[in-house]
DNA sequence: TCGACTGATGTCAGTTGCTGTCATCACAGT
DNA sequence: ACTGTGATGACAGCAACTGACATCAGTCGA
């Protein structure tokens, strides 16, 4: 056995979301996540660059998926195409984890300092995004539009997802791309 | 004459945008820019929220700018259309201060902590353009789409308004909601 | 086997953003 | 002259975050 418990940073997210969840993010301290994974508030930011990142760990693997998925479409895909095929692989990854994707969001909502936090993250998205496109030759303004146009179709979607029933949101992210080509062709 | 010199809350914006620019938004105290502005760090945190704000003051006149533009649209003009009008609107207005927008924005891109005090400013903007919409009777789904997609694009017409030499914002917005119709068609 | 080295953690002091509370005092209205 | 009122100052305090140094189990080469 190590001289340490196992996986820290595990127990520190898993500890944060609890208290998160359980009385709010702006009513608990650094030190009493770091507590509660029996580690002190100076570990805690040698995991995390501040108090906010612990709930957005995890998320470069979700950018990964994105970037991979546009990599993948054949050619002949038109890059909102493209695009709309990445988050319909992320939305069946985070399909599999419904319910924490839900806790999760719920703390987020709850507070600006997250949404802030959020919205950088989803930008990082886009730029991936932008990039992944461009290495397929598309023009930059083309990629950015395409990568923005996606992620503000995401946004909407997984707050639908959320907050209706349906259960497959690959789907869901689907009929959405087909509305926004609806309201862009100015129907 | 009054007891204290006019206009705190323009000195504070004012002494903030010299230091940022001075020496950047992290090497600057808050005590540093109530100090030029000849007041406390109290008196700052009395006139804004946060060390951020003080560069986002004034963006509830383009929020408004925005809302009222899309009412005023005529009742047959599709809401992308009413949304890219109002961008245009807005454009106009900016376009007057050129050089002040290019010297914030360039404050804003080199700090994270700022940029996502931007994002959640845009992210209201949408909210109210969402609102805005579903008042002429579009429906939750495509309303938030073409707010949201306003919002890409004007984010994207913004960065290259000012990273060009282009003087004509409008245009550019323009043909930027253009292009929009276009990647969303697929091409 | 031993000693040097590594890497995750603890400890502690310090800066800064931000808040609550109370005092001050020119000005306005009565 | 009397009494608010509102913007400000003064001060204490919390919590986020950082830098510097200590600790010590495990590892690896001699």
């Amino acid at each position: 056995m190590g001289r340490w418990e196992p996986n820290a940073r595990g127990r520190l997210v898993q500890a944060a979301m609890e208290l998160y969840g359980e009385r709010g993010y702006e009513q608990t301290t650094v030190a009493e996540i770091a507590n509660r994974a029996g580690l002190t508030e100076r570990t805690f930011f040698r995991h995390f660059a501040d108090k906010r990142e612990v709930l957005f760990w995890g998320g470069g693997a979700l950018q990964e998926l994105l970037v991979s998925s546009v990599g993948e479409a054949p050619e002949s895909t038109a890059p909102i195409d493209a695009v709309a095929a990445a988050f319909e692989a992320a939305a069946a990854q985070l399909q599999e984890r419904r319910e924490h994707s839900r806790q999760r969001q719920a703390i987020i909502v709850a507070n600006a300092e997250l949404r802030e936090r959020e919205l950088i993250k989803l930008e990082s998205f886009a730029s991936a995004l932008t990039d992944a496109l461009r290495l397929r030759g598309v023009a930059d303004m083309a990629a950015s539009l395409a990568a923005e146009a996606g992620i503000a179709v995401f946004k909407i979607a997984f707050v639908r997802w959320l907050a209706t029933g349906q259960p497959d949101f690959p789907q869901l992210i689907r009929e959405s791309f087909d509305e926004l080509k609806a309201v862009a062709a100015g129907k």
